[in-house]
DNA sequence: GCTTGCACTGCAACTCGTTGCATAGTATCT
DNA sequence: AGATACTATGCAACGAGTTGCAGTGCAAGC
């Protein structure tokens, strides 16, 4: 698992509270590895009790009160640890292609409106990140920067290889529109 | 969830065993939808239960008995309602990423081992499709065989694109290698 | 003064998924 | 005869992740 490591790396990154993590997980490092919030806050009191972390409560003049987290020593030895260990690609889980299969079995043309949502999805972000690149890594990057900005061009090259895809798959189902459903048994 | 979808689009495709299915998950469906065989014998059961499968227990003489299971009435239009409901895509999640990004705070050369596996990996995938898609699907399609060919397509260009910023990302590295890790404190 | 909304934290209950183990028969090699 | 490996199914325990709810306190709008 690594949702521990996904929070030490963005504590690293810059000591925050669970709720910053949360809202920082719903853009930037969420893109590569989402949560919650709530899985947040269950993580970040499990590794403060490991020692990785360590929370400081400040109490906010015109704000709720908010536990700052930061990375102890031990926290950033697990983080040498962990990236030091080979880890194997995550298992793909993709609910549109099992839909597609599926769709052998029923009416093809209703996932039309669907590859149509998620093609809409992918230009979004594919544009989001595009953003983000033009303000954030344009001319010339310290390391860490380089770093960020080669995790965004996955992302970037992931959405876009999405975009294309669906557009094609757009077009098979419409030169398929008419056909009946096969049917194995009456 | 939808291992569930998963497993009734793949009993359509061909009646199994729980001990099948999970052999088809290891490759097939399995590229775009893993799942052990505990996960897949507890939701058949479960299945079972609901009434959108049955199965049939088949006495072997010269191997193990098996049950083979075959998708109800009822399993049909839950496929067809799922088919009809809109899905989010799935949330990325990817230890890599998070990993480069961590790498700016400390040995980013050691990350060249584990790009160079993950590369060798996705080449390895890429090469495995390859075959595939020149032994199943060359010539003319049948519907469900288009449909095939557009989910395995999807799995090119990610496995493709994967090799490609796996090349650049070790590059990227390489150039880095000398320098000294970023420290925040002491 | 009351509602709505946001910043902020968390518990409880549940489902999903993984890991480890158990069992049992058949086949093959040595 | 014994070791190894494959087909085949499953339980038990645990950990990861989701969903729903609950609470505080501040600020803004009506």
């Amino acid at each position: 698992m690594s949702l521990d490591h996904a929070l030490l790396v963005s504590l690293l990154e810059k000591p925050s509270s669970g709720y910053e993590l949360a809202r920082r997980f719903d853009r930037s490092i969420g893109y590569f590895w989402h949560a919650t919030h709530q899985q947040i806050y269950k993580v970040l009191a499990r590794m403060e009790e490991a020692g990785w972390i360590s929370g400081e409560l400040q109490a906010g003049e015109a704000a709720p009160d908010r536990k700052l987290y930061s990375v102890s020593r031990a926290g950033r030895s697990e983080v040498a640890r962990w990236l030091a260990e080979p880890t194997e690609p995550e298992g793909v889980r993709d609910s549109l292609m099992v839909k597609l299969r599926g769709a052998a079995f029923g009416e093809a043309g209703a996932l039309i409106p669907e590859l149509e949502h998620h093609r809409a999805l992918h230009a979004n972000r594919l544009t989001a990140y595009r953003v983000i690149e033009a303000r954030d890594f344009s001319g010339t990057l310290d390391r860490q920067r380089a770093l960020q900005y080669q995790v965004l061009k996955s992302g970037i090259r992931y959405e876009q290889g999405w975009l294309e895809w669906c557009e094609e798959a757009i077009a098979l189902l419409h030169g398929h529109e008419q056909d009946p459903p096969r049917r194995e048994k009456k």
